[in-house]
Order: C-alpha cells, then sequence, then structure tokens
DNA sequence: CAATCCATGTAATCGGTTACATGATTCC
DNA sequence: GGAATCATGTAACCGATTACATGGATTG
C-alpha cells in the first residue's frame, strides 16, 4: 500500500526520498505515515521494477539529491489501483479505547481522569486541524470547475476534522456517562 | 500492548487462547484485534514470565483446553498499565482516504462511485453496530450503582458507533462537493 | 563554529499475518 | 460419514520501526 501512496505523490510533482519522509509528517499524515527508513528502499524497488526513475540534482555544490518521478507503467498501474474499491480493513487499533474498555478496574474518578486528560490531547489536535482548514480553505473551498489537486487535499482535511469532532463528542459522551456515578 | 488486552480480558474471566482470538473477532473488534498465530505465543510468554497461569481442561473425553488467568503480578502490572495516560498515536492508516486523495487522477464520476461503493459498506456496518448496540444496551442503558463490565461495553460500542456514523457523515459531504462538479 | 536541518542509505529487530500442521467435537 | 467448528501450536514471511552510519548545507 506504501507503493500507491508513493507513487500518488510522485504524480503530483518529482520528488526525493527526504521529500515524500516530510509529506509524511505533514500533508498526508491524516491517513498514511511512514519513514525514511522504509521509504527509501521502497523507492530502489520500484525503480528497479520500472514504475519510476530519478534524475540526481544537487544543492549547493557537493549535496546530491534524487529526483523521483513516474514512468508510463508507474502512471498505468497508479491508475488501475485508485479507482479498485478496496473491502473496508479491520477497525485500527486504539489504545485509549482499550484502556477504558477495561474501565472498571479503575475506579471511576481514576477514569473520568483518564478521560479528561484524552479529551484535552484531542481537542488541541482538532484545533490544530481546523487552523490548517482555516489556512488552506477559509471558510467556502473554491475548487476551478475542474477538479485538482486541492479537491483531494480538501476531502481528507474535511475528513480529518470531522473524525477529530467525532472523537472528542465521544469523550463527552463518556465524561457525561462517567459522571452520572459521582452523584 | 497485545500483552494487555489479553491480561484486561483474563481480568474478566479465565480463558482459553481460542477464545481470546474469538473476542477479537468479535466483542473486542471495535479497538483492537489479533490472530491465533500471534496470540498462542503471546499466552506462552506471559505464563514464562509469570504475569498469568493455567489450568488444563477438556471438552468430551480427549480435547484439552488451556484456561489461562490472571496472577496477583499480572494483575497488579493491569493495574499500573490501565491508568498510565498514552500520548496520542500517529492516525491510523486509511486506504480509502489515500485513494481519495489522488481523486485528481480519476474522472469526477468514477470518483463518486468510489465514494458511493464505500458509503454502502460503511453504512452497512454502521447498522450492524446499532443493532448491537440496540441489543446489548437498549435506548438507555442502565448500569447498577457501581460500574462493571458493561459500562467498559458500553462506552467502546458508542464509541464504535459514532465513529462510524462520522465516517458516513463525511461520506456525505464527499458525495456532496463532488456532485457540484457535474452540475 | 556549533546546532539544526537537509539528504541518503543499511541493519537489527519487532509486531503481525499467513500458511503449515494436527487432531477432537459437534451437528446435519 | 462429511463438514463446520473447536482447539493448539509452529514456521516462514512481511511490513514497519529504531538504531546505526555518514556527510553536506544553512543559520545564528
Amino acid at each position: 500500500m506504501l507503493k500507491y501512496a508513493i507513487l500518488g505523490l510522485l504524480n503530483r510533482e518529482p520528488l526525493t526520498g527526504y521529500d515524500i519522509s516530510q509529506k509524511f509528517n505533514n500533508t498526508v499524515c491524516n491517513f498514511w505515515y511512514s519513514t525514511h527508513g522504509q521509504i527509501y528502499p521502497a523507492l530502489k524497488k520500484l525503480n528497479s521494477e520500472g514504475l519510476i526513475s530519478f534524475e540526481t540534482g544537487t544543492k549547493g555544490t557537493l549535496l546530491k539529491k534524487k529526483f523521483y518521478q513516474l514512468t508510463d507503467e508507474g502512471r498505468e498501474e497508479l491508475s488501475q489501483w485508485i479507482s479498485t474499491p478496496l473491502d473496508l480493513e479491520p477497525t485500527a487499533k486504539d489504545s485509549f479505547r482499550l484502556q477504558l474498555f477495561f474501565t472498571e478496574i479503575m475506579g471511576i474518578e481514576e477514569s473520568l481522569r483518564l478521560v479528561k486528560e484524552q479529551k484535552i490531547k484531542r481537542t488541541a489536535k482538532l484545533s490544530r486541524l481546523q487552523s490548517k482548514m482555516d489556512e488552506k480553505f477559509q471558510e467556502n473551498p473554491k475548487f476551478g470547475s475542474q477538479p485538482n489537486e486541492s479537491l483531494g487535499d480538501y476531502l481528507v482535511l474535511k475528513g480529518a476534522v470531522m473524525r477529530e469532532e467525532s472523537y472528542v463528542n465521544w469523550l463527552d459522551e463518556c465524561e457525561t456517562v462517567l459522571e452520572r456515578f459521582l452523584h
């Protein structure tokens, strides 16, 4: 799957392995991530399979950079995959939910403390996402008459915001239910 | 982390490895899962570490079963972990979001088709979750005056329902945005 | 001139999945 | 009697993380 994440990014513009790992920490991090220890070997493999190629650039006088781009076969393979319906993946693991599932082990006060702690972190994450949204798309996003890259950017960012909102709402519900036990 | 999932389940009642793998496919699947190929070795290790022990039972006349239970050290280690605040994990990977991020590669009609496809699957999952909720907790869940296991069951199931609702809402938003391009 | 970032790679390890392997029990 | 399920294990493999390793460029 990492394969398609990389191909998709390269379809937008030529990138170095370093660029790709940066994207996995920023834009793309709301639905995918990876580290350079996996990215460089993957690029090597994709290159040997003929799906991507690279041109060497330099920064300063000595530092070598490899700019990767899609080959025709790479572009073809990407289009194939992109419109293939995928089965739902098993629900992602979530250690906080795991802890709360076993809430009977703690006291109510302790469970509440955990929930409030988690809410602080989640709320912070949500407002980071909302800022990014405001920054990139203001109130009403405008795309041209033709779909372009910023449409995909918008849809997944919107999805990330909604996901975090929902998580925070759930934490509110947990708080309410737990507090009922205190009175 | 699998370690604590297993300890938590065993804190509720003695279970066999097979029982545990069943739970990971049913109740617990909304926030954790694993397969027997990982569970049996993990039980062996937890046993060798003195966190769990087992008693051998039989089914019929020949079939041996191992019922695992927590030791005092196991119970202690579990309580330690259960109330330890955890940092937010990186956002889980989601191949559907990955596809939609690269929506510019497809045509609008094709993107819409994918979104609708996904919505059917997600809606089906949501109604399975809602049925389970109705079945176990009817309209207004009642817990005793003391928190018990069914409180944890309720909270995570509620969380799963809210998560899927949010996913479906997001897919609606995607549909709306994409349809605007058709007119 | 030191710290931080840019840039690329490999190796060891780990967590997890899939396949291999075996055999009893239950239900139709 | 055969199929599905119960039940337990191991081995090969794969995806991913962390650590190891190196060195240039930029900025204060």
